[in-house]
DNA sequence: CTAACTAACTAATAATCGTTAGTTTTGGAT
DNA sequence: ATCCAAAACTAACGATTATTAGTTAGTTAG
């Protein structure tokens, strides 16, 4: 009768493994058959511990949407500086993805197969996250510490960096964390041209 | 016997509806018959302009691929500043993007699903436009107009924004080219930090 | 020892997929 | 009016899909 979160479970591995697939050839082109061959069992053996496919897909993204929405608004209330906030927001980004760089490729394409009730959910949780980020961004603005752009599209410069880091992550596995922060951070702070 | 190009034939209304639906479900996401709805007929009708419904993404992913491709060996060879060259290749990603932002989107993910022989020649050709742009980074930082970063790095950066910016041109339709490359050029530059 | 549970299996389901074959409709040129 | 080709159609194909039902081996608890 125990009830442990049993993170290791065979309902895990099958979601990791699944992970795997799906960022490889996509939501839609990945098969129940080939999660269950990657693992050495039969097809029908995953529904002893997943109810669909696509609860595999919702388990994924909506526990990394939430993960990303609690995080944000713990920053945003964080007592801190505003622009200190933003280094925190690449600091978490950079964080989640070297921690599941497979679900983040999820989150940038496959949401659309999202059963309609996990969709609308999963949308409103990267809304609010976005809209945390955008007042973050505006607050720096006014402040006089960001250049007076667009923050809209400040916002989409920022989170394209973000949001394409899984692919970078696997290609050069052997970077180190705290480089790659910083590198992110004054690259897209300071700027690529050197100021001699 | 006429064999115009016919630029508006019935072969290039299909392919751009499938972008469109590509787009929007991705590849394995669309079926031959939600497209043959779109455009009003019945499936196999498509069979009559089309071979194969892999031979619309190939025909979308090697036609983009190559321009991309030759326009980038254009401004290598340009006898121009290598800092100059930067600035062409971000205008080049706006231009092509503003052209034709539903096959942009395909090109981050979908190429998976090419057979084969054409998966193949797509990667060479994305892989001879990143090693020109590696080049043209390294002059930029050897000529101290660059900050010394690592390469590899900083066109993930760059790449990671004009690789996303089919999204935010959908989105936010209204904004103005030449605006949108100004912002673009001086916050990935310039940086986003400002220098009071 | 046995009863219950877990997690694998085989077999089969309906639905959908891309694709082919064969046929009819359409529209313009002779 | 007739001819022809382009482009639509209907009907059907085999393959694959996710999923269900029913069964069995292995492990654990009482």
């Amino acid at each position: 009768m125990e009830r442990s979160p049993e993170l290791h479970s065979r309902k895990q591995q099958i979601i990791q493994t699944a992970a795997k697939l799906f960022r490889k050839n996509g939501f839609k082109g990945t098969s129940l058959k080939s999660i269950a061959e990657e693992m050495g069992i039969k097809t029908p053996s995953l529904y002893n511990h997943i109810a669909s496919k696509n609860e595999i897909l919702s388990h994924l993204l909506l526990t990394n949407a939430n993960t990303f929405h609690l995080r944000m608004e713990e920053i945003q209330k964080a007592n801190i500086d505003s622009l200190q906030k933003l280094d925190r927001i690449i600091s978490l980004h950079i964080e989640l993805t070297l921690q599941n760089p497979d679900a983040m490729g999820l989150m940038l394409n496959d949401w659309v197969h999202l059963d309609p009730k996990d969709r609308e959910e999963y949308l409103e949780l990267r809304e609010k996250y976005e809209q945390n980020f955008l007042s973050i961004l505006q607050q720096c603005i006014d402040k006089g510490q960001l250049v007076p752009m667009n923050t809209n599209l400040m916002l989409f410069i920022i989170l394209s960096t973000l949001r394409s880091l899984y692919a970078w992550c696997t290609r050069y596995r052997d970077f180190n964390r705290i480089e790659l922060e910083n590198s992110v951070k004054t690259g897209l702070l300071e700027g690529l041209l050197n100021k001699y």
